[in-house]
DNA sequence: ACCTGAACACCGTTCAAGT
DNA sequence: ACCTGAACACCGTTCAAGT
């Protein structure tokens, strides 16, 4: 995080550039701000403000706005690959392993809704134009269909297409993730967390061997 | 629909007042700009143009854009709530007409995306404010619930709490419809279709009894 | 190369004024 | 009651100009 000393805008001398990796710096500040604020609360202005840059200065490392956005989609798959291994491997690449995956995966989309919400709202239009975006979102998938085909070497799911079979492990922990951070589920009653529980318990015997 | 004809901004005599319900016409007119150019593609000042209107008048009818937006998506739950209950209806209330209900559910999604995107995704900040739109999503869930009641009278389905059941359906149903209209699965190769049949197979192993 | 400020074409919303 | 147009405070983006 390259950020001004207490989270102010910093002052700036006349004539002074700002002479850092102004690219991460625009970066971690858009996703400040879409954390606290969400997308719809994301302006170019605030963000040069706040980093005291002009409004403009972005447009040397970014096209436009969306491809700002894009970037910061870009970061959530990383991290959200990164926090699907180490759940993967600090269960033990097991059954445990695969539920602790997807506690990790809830725990990414209650924790940061807003930045969950951009890598998947189609704020990015046509994904062919940021093919890194495409690529670390398939990484992120990967790490899924990873752990359906170990689980199927040992026996403990059924051999189904493992692609098929990881998707639909997604679409139900995709679905409990959007249904929670959209507020769907009566709020204030521990409901996600009942449904993630009863859900996780579903899942097992739907992809039981036999 | 309250259209002008042939779809064009009618021309507007000067003095003339709207004089039909204006109301419904600019929820119509807003509907037809979402499913055409998503919400982001909303604006207040051509929804007016469209209806040969002040880009002002709208606000004796709706409190903000927000408020619009809002009634779009409850016209949506009330749609997707008909949707399901004429499926449920038409395949005989048992397995294949809860079946049809999740086809009927999807094809709701992916023949209107942006609408469906408005019913889900936050567009309404704080839905307290808005009790209407509330009890029209209960309502949609309810048919869910409904059908996983029956079924279970009937020893189609286990006999689990119905709600946490129809929870986990809907969270997989809805999983599914986000990630095909958000472009997460491959384009042009029938993956939605394919994931849809495998889904609806393994949850049916999921909810059978024992 | 990198940054700047003025300018342009948009927004949602408010409000005094009209019928 | 219902509608209007001007005005206000915002946007993202472009561009000639600076270092």
């Amino acid at each position: 995080m390259v950020s001004s000393r207490g989270g102010r805008p910093r002052r700036k001398r006349a004539g002074q550039y700002h002479h850092g990796d102004l690219r991460r710096a625009l970066i971690d500040q858009a996703l400040r701000t879409i954390d606290k604020h969400g997308v719809e609360g994301l302006t170019l202005r605030a963000v040069g403000e706040a980093l005291a840059v002009s409004r403009t200065a972005l447009y040397r490392h970014f096209s436009d706005k969306q491809s700002l956005i894009a970037a910061v989609a870009r970061e959530g798959f990383r991290t959200l690959r990164l926090d699907l291994l180490a759940a993967w491997a600090r269960e033990g690449h097991g059954e445990a392993g695969f539920q602790a995956m997807g506690q990790a995966y809830l725990a990414f989309a209650v924790a940061r809704p807003s930045h969950y919400r951009v890598m998947f709202g189609r704020f990015v239009e046509s994904k062919a134009c940021d093919p890194e975006l495409v690529q670390e979102a398939e990484g992120a998938f990967q790490a899924l269909v990873d752990a359906v085909v170990a689980q199927q070497r040992e026996g403990l799911v059924r051999r189904d297409d493992p692609v098929m079979l990881a998707r639909f492990v997604w679409s139900v922990v995709h679905g409990i993730a959007m249904l929670t951070i959209d507020g769907q589920l009566p709020p204030d009653d521990g409901a996600p967390g009942r449904l993630s529980r009863y859900a996780s318990e579903r899942l097992r015997a739907a992809v039981a061997v036999e």
